[in-house]
DNA sequence: AAAAATATGTTGCATTTACAACAATATTAT
DNA sequence: ATAATATTGTTGTAAATGCAACATATTTTT
């Protein structure tokens, strides 16, 4: 059975965005595999979160949620959750001349931070093994300009 | 502040990681925004699979739900929701001696796909209107790779 | 100066999603 | 033959997510 469209048009499991949702998706599920097996305390989230922390020191909850794709009100759950933990510390301060809380890695979470990388990664070099170096770094930097190429059409709300 | 992880390990930002996962979300709400404004009548995930029953005539649950990459349960509403539309029958018959419920497009899903195809197609080559060709095809095959990788070391339970 | 608009963060709720348990049937093992 | 295991689909529920409304403070407009 086919009909004159499957000539005009490409079909959904042969877009880039089929590959680039289901890869997504499978990343995560690993992840979250990964992070149970090895128990590891906290989230993906959460540690994606802290990550961005650590290299952006004295962020305020907006700009991460932005770094992160989340919205305000789950990022500052995410945030909520690691200060409870002890890693991350949070202050009231100003960013154009408006009250914001900003935030910093703690020596706690550093400690956790190297630790969880150390334990993952073996497991994430594995997962790209198959690929040479050249197609992974071609790749991330296609996606990115993808990725900014979306982000002027998307209204993101955050 | 910096630690000697900084320089050892990459960062989730700078992960290949990251731009999947942060490139599939704003496609999602790309395409989110795109069936709110346009007024399409059935979700991005009913179009995906209804696309992919139109290609696979006879498929069944099971094995759409390997394709699009979500769980029996969930595939059940979606094809049920689709069904309650119209736009697909099941039919239960047997595969490897097993009763199975399988399906196919109908013509009026055919229509509504078409309808849908011609509405959404120019929007969605604007969103990969900076990127070549052969780079958009580079990323999908990599990305093809990849995920065939991940689908070796992810547990899918489906 | 008052009003409207903007920026930031939080709270509450509705929707979505993930996951486990179940039902029905078929295959394999004991 | 009986029991255990596997396949497929559905149902129910807990967790995650998204979204709108709110609170507070500041800037811009009138």
């Amino acid at each position: 059975m086919t009909n004159k469209n499957d000539t005009v048009l490409g079909h959904y499991t042969d877009s880039i965005h089929y590959e680039l949702e289901q890869t997504s998706k499978l990343m995560k599920m690993l992840g979250k595999q990964l992070f149970d097996k090895l128990e590891i305390g906290i989230t993906m989230d959460e540690y994606a979160a802290l990550d961005t922390v650590s290299i952006n020191a004295g962020i305020c909850q907006r700009d991460l949620a932005k770094l992160i794709i989340k919205d305000r009100a789950n990022t500052g759950r995410i945030l909520d959750s690691l200060e409870q933990k002890g890693f991350i510390t949070r202050f009231i301060d100003t960013k154009n001349n408006r009250l914001v809380k900003k935030m910093g890695i703690t020596e706690k979470g550093y400690e956790e931070l190297n630790f969880i990388n150390n334990k993952i990664k073996s497991y994430f070099e594995n997962v790209t093994k198959r690929l040479s170096d050249e197609n992974v770094e071609r790749v991330r930097t296609t996606l990115k300009t993808f990725r900014l190429e979306l982000e002027q059409l998307v209204e993101t709300n955050i």
